[in-house]
DNA sequence: AAAACGGGGAC
DNA sequence: GTCCCAGTTTT
């Protein structure tokens, strides 16, 4: 009954050894691979990430492919995975790869937590898994085992306690297969050692190891700060045609959804009086107007709760930017928070 | 230390 | 509805 100790070792491996998800990035852990996958994995599912990765590799297949890629390319490769800033870090990241590394990924620790995008998680778990390198990938699953073995009440948002952690790891690695021992942990978090009170502990190769099952305390750990409300956003949104063409507007390249392209709107809930008001002091040239279904889109930190109408233009106006269909498939990244809305022309889509 | 930053799947 | 995910960066 030692928690979180070097004991649960042989158990972990032996438990990984005996069957675990087959991931596509796993096949081939080159660290260009793993990088990818990594980045992509940050707070998103695996689930979420097998449908992006392949399509990823076949478009930018190495380091160099992405330095030198289109903002438009490597934008929508990413269009709906989230968190957008990732994408651009790793363009930035593949460019400073260029110049500085000979266009490689540095098998050294801190060289890779200097690289954007890249923070200690992430630089443990390519250093670990691409370079066998013996340094702990301390993410969600690994915190919230760690909390249960150790039968911890302590906080896992705790900053300080995710650094505990890390170090305590980082104490005993074994210099043999720590890129498997860091995997092995985060696979026993995400099929054994459940969220939201549902472990099954029966399962468990560490059962015999674990003080929080002892305590019977598994099912209430780990504990988490609380969250905070999200603020609420009413929005009028345009799915705006002129001939066959859709009209979109690029998002400003800081904040929300920075640099995506999105269906114009306006702020507030507006009656079709009101919106044919603000669009004919725009220049807007109104041909037809009809109300859409209301859709909500929930973000992290804020709710946008849309109000929508299609709309028909005779011109052109600034700042709109109007795409085909199909030019719109290929080219431009739209988030999903758009998407009941450019469900009314899916089968142009 | 807290907030910003997406989206979706499971319950 | 709530939870939380193979987190990082900025404030």
């Amino acid at each position: 009954m030692n928690g979180l100790s070097p004991a649960l070792v042989p158990p972990l491996l032996g438990w990984y050894d005996q069957g675990h998800r087959d991931l596509p990035w796993r096949t081939l852990p080159t660290p260009y691979r793993v990088w990818i996958s990594e980045i992509m994995l940050q707070q998103t599912r695996v689930e979420a990430v097998r449908r992006y990765f392949d399509g990823w590799m076949d478009a930018l297949p190495d380091i160099r492919a992405l330095a030198e890629a289109e903002e438009s390319v490597y934008m929508k490769l990413w269009e709906g995975l989230g968190y957008y800033n990732r994408v651009r870090n790793l363009h930035r990241a593949a460019v400073v790869l260029c110049q500085e590394y000979g266009g490689q990924l540095p098998a050294d620790y801190d060289k890779l937590l200097s690289l954007p995008g890249i923070g200690e998680y992430t630089a443990g778990a390519i250093a670990s898994i691409a370079y066998g390198i013996p340094v702990p990938a301390v993410d969600g699953n690994v915190l919230r085992v760690a909390a249960r073995l150790d039968n911890d009440f302590t906080p896992i948002t705790d900053a300080r306690y995710k650094k505990q952690t890390r170090e305590r790891f980082a104490a005993w690695m074994p210099a043999d297969r720590p890129g498997d021992l860091n995997q092995a942990l985060m696979e026993l978090g995400a099929t054994i050692c459940l969220p939201n009170g549902a472990p099954r502990c029966g399962d468990c190769p560490l059962q015999h190891l674990c003080l929080g099952y002892h305590h019977k305390n598994a099912s209430s750990l780990p504990l988490r700060a609380a969250k905070k409300a999200r603020r609420i956003e009413n929005r009028t949104v345009l799915l705006v045609r002129c001939g066959t063409l859709v009209g979109l507007r690029q998002r400003p390249s800081a904040g929300l959804l920075a640099g995506l392209w999105e269906l114009p709107s306006l702020d507030g809930h507006l009656s079709p009086e009101e919106t044919r008001s603000a669009l004919a002091g725009l220049g807007w040239q109104l041909r037809r107007m009809l109300s859409l279904r209301p859709a909500r889109h929930i973000f992290t930190h804020v709710e946008w709760h849309m109000n929508g109408y299609y709309i028909e233009l005779d011109n052109q106006p600034e700042p709109l930017t109007f795409v085909s269909p199909p030019a719109l498939r290929a080219t431009y990244a739209l988030p999903s928070a758009f998407r009941a809305f450019l469900n009314v022309i899916e089968e142009e889509l």
